[in-house]
DNA sequence: GTAGTTGCAAAGGATTTGCATTAAG
DNA sequence: CTTAATGCAAATCCTTTGCAACTAC
């Protein structure tokens, strides 16, 4: 599990021209910690239980700006909720239908940079979602 | 453009086992010659200003028995509103950054339906969304 | 009749915003 | 000091829901 140093997440925000207030440190450090693709109201109420120098409009005032800045990408699944998360290299996501947690998967080193599009469009990325059932609720639901 | 008889959707949906009412009658058609990924606030308004009889609660579940039934698709994009599609075929699509809109792009011919899921996991599906500026944007935002 | 559908308005949930207070350099 | 960030609550936007009225067999 990535554990980087305070120092480390500071000089981060501040490269990213953001400046590294207690709450901005709080939420890097809890998404660099928990890879587990959580939204804005996990990462509230997880860090508020802890610690309740925190409100909801920072947490999504702040993860909108890491967002902006881009040290976290946004992944949109369909739930009423987005996702987040800090591994920004290409990288495919699953997501089970049945419990909704969602997993890194590898990207099989595909042309997905280059798709076939129009004259004069540009590509800035590509996200692929992929959903099915992860092998627990498979098992259970008899799928 | 698609513009299939009224009796083609009907049977449409009574093949899907939808009782097709004049108003999920009306909203099929829509979709169905409208394919540029309407949202369901776009399919009443366009809808209820032709003909008041149409209510938004019931084209938002109207859509929600076609999804389900497998009539239409819906693309999660990061607006704050669903999408929807009547191409089933396996495609991309392509969405622009400034002016939002959305375009199907055909999907290299790549493993994409393979990523390499965990033992165990059943894939049912895969979404591949591009991200960028489309050729009016890029030229008028010189990105 | 009876079951299923519609429309309306209200509720619900995620996210944003306004503004007074507080913290940081 | 001065600017920017925080917290709180209210507001907003999309979507769902409850319920009474209606429609179609």
């Amino acid at each position: 599990m990535t554990n980087l140093a305070k120092d480390e997440i500071i000089k981060r925000l501040q490269q990213a021209g953001i400046k590294p207030t207690t709450q901005r440190v709080m939420i890097l450090d809890y998404l660099l910690r928990n890879l587990d693709h959580p939204s804005s109201e996990k990462i509230f109420q997880d860090l508020h239980s802890q610690d309740s120098v925190l409100s909801k409009a920072t947490v999504y005032n702040t993860v909108n700006i890491l967002l902006d800045k881009g040290l976290v990408a946004v992944l949109e699944t369909g739930d009423e909720v987005a996702h987040y998360d800090v591994e920004l290299h290409e990288h495919a996501h699953f997501q089970c239908h049945s419990c909704r947690k969602i997993w890194n998967v590898a990207l099989p080193d595909m042309e997905v940079n280059n798709p076939s599009l129009p004259e004069g469009f540009i590509s800035t990325g590509v996200q692929v979602l992929v959903k099915g059932y992860c092998v627990d609720c498979a098992n259970s639901l008899q799928v």
